[in-house]
DNA sequence: CATCTATAGAACATTATGTTGCGTATCAAA
DNA sequence: TTTGATACGCAACATAATGTTCTATAGATG
């Protein structure tokens, strides 16, 4: 009988989850607290347990929100260098400069013991990578590939890269290396004896 | 006063610490805390707290008993196809076969929110990648590679597809992945024409 | 053997986490 | 505007988790 869409339920998950996930950002996971968030936001506790009655499912509801991000349409107007440094270029500001950098961490920790985390954070890895694989099958189209070039190995390293550097090996994202890595991707899938 | 090398005080961290470590594989960080070790191990909950009055010492010391792996000598005798596979197949197996694979994605997370705790899987991370950076310098030594290849991000690569694909993609990684990888990583590190 | 100290266990204090009832405010519909 | 439904805040409460302290005992050291 409740009205999904009532604008009260609506507007206190918003603001619940929104503080959520600067706590998530800031504080790890482990602060994410239906006392926490009730302190951050005014909103009050026994209204947080009404809308979930277990912590794992706001902290599953925050990594949705995080984790669903305006859907981008890659650059494919070419050449492959181009659009590669584009839509890595906006990858690696995600991680310097937006929360994401920060989340992303905390929910791949999730996936280690929780299934639905996993399967959310491989769709959204797997919808990344999907924009890659655009890029390369324009450039396909346009004839800029080897025939034998392992596009889906090439998509792999393209993402793995920046998000292993940023995530694991605390090593930056800069400029310097956003060339260099586009650099390398394009020298494997590249026509030989095309090299600029 | 305390002699740190009383048999009594190891005996305890050493148990209270694998407890905690297969906590953390099978249920998480979030589960990790002096109740659960107490319960696990039959060590007193006081002993616990004894030796950790906070729990994040005890979770940090944790992570560093995972993150101190036997030291690998890299085999360098070559040819560079060679070693990449026998080096990078241990690293597939770890994170396959061994609690590695479950235990770094906490790590990780910790390492967001807590600078020690990034030290620690950073620290990690360069070591094993100084062990891919032997077999690339043998292999330069030998006169394997070309005049121009790029070491450092060769290095990122061959370990960046490996975790990224385990951790965050949550793509399998078998013997006919971990072909593809060297070859890829080998087409761009060795002299040209010399392609297998 | 004599001394020192780590441990187990219990008792206790303090927080954290859930639950419930009720008055008030907001919403949708008549 | 009125009416019925319901989400909300708040306070009181129950329960569980976490942290502290004390004592008797067992193990370690010399």
């Amino acid at each position: 009988m409740t009205k999904a869409d009532d604008p009260r339920l609506l507007a206190t998950r918003s603001i619940a989850l929104d503080a959520a996930l600067e706590i998530l950002r800031t504080e790890g996971v482990l602060a994410v607290t239906h006392a926490s968030i009730s302190t951050k936001t005014g909103v009050s506790r026994s209204t947080l347990y009404r809308h979930w009655p277990q912590i794992d499912q706001l902290r599953t509801d925050a990594f949705k929100r995080a984790a669903s991000p305006p859907v981008i349409a890659p650059k494919t107007n070419g050449p492959l260098h181009a659009d590669l440094t584009w839509l890595l270029g906006i990858l690696m500001s995600a991680l310097n400069d937006t929360p994401w950098g920060q989340i992303a961490p905390q929910i791949i920790s999730g996936a280690a013991t929780n299934n639905e985390t996993k399967s959310l954070i491989n769709e959204f890895m797997h919808e990344r990578m999907s924009y890659v694989r655009e890029v390369f099958d324009a450039a396909e189209q346009r004839g800029e590939l080897a025939i034998d070039a392992p596009i889906e190995q090439l998509i792999d390293t393209a993402i793995a890269v920046p998000y292993f550097r940023h995530l694991i090996a605390g090593l930056p994202l800069d400029h310097e290396w956003l060339e260099s890595h586009v650099d390398m991707i394009c020298r494997l899938a590249e026509k030989p004896g095309e090299a600029s």
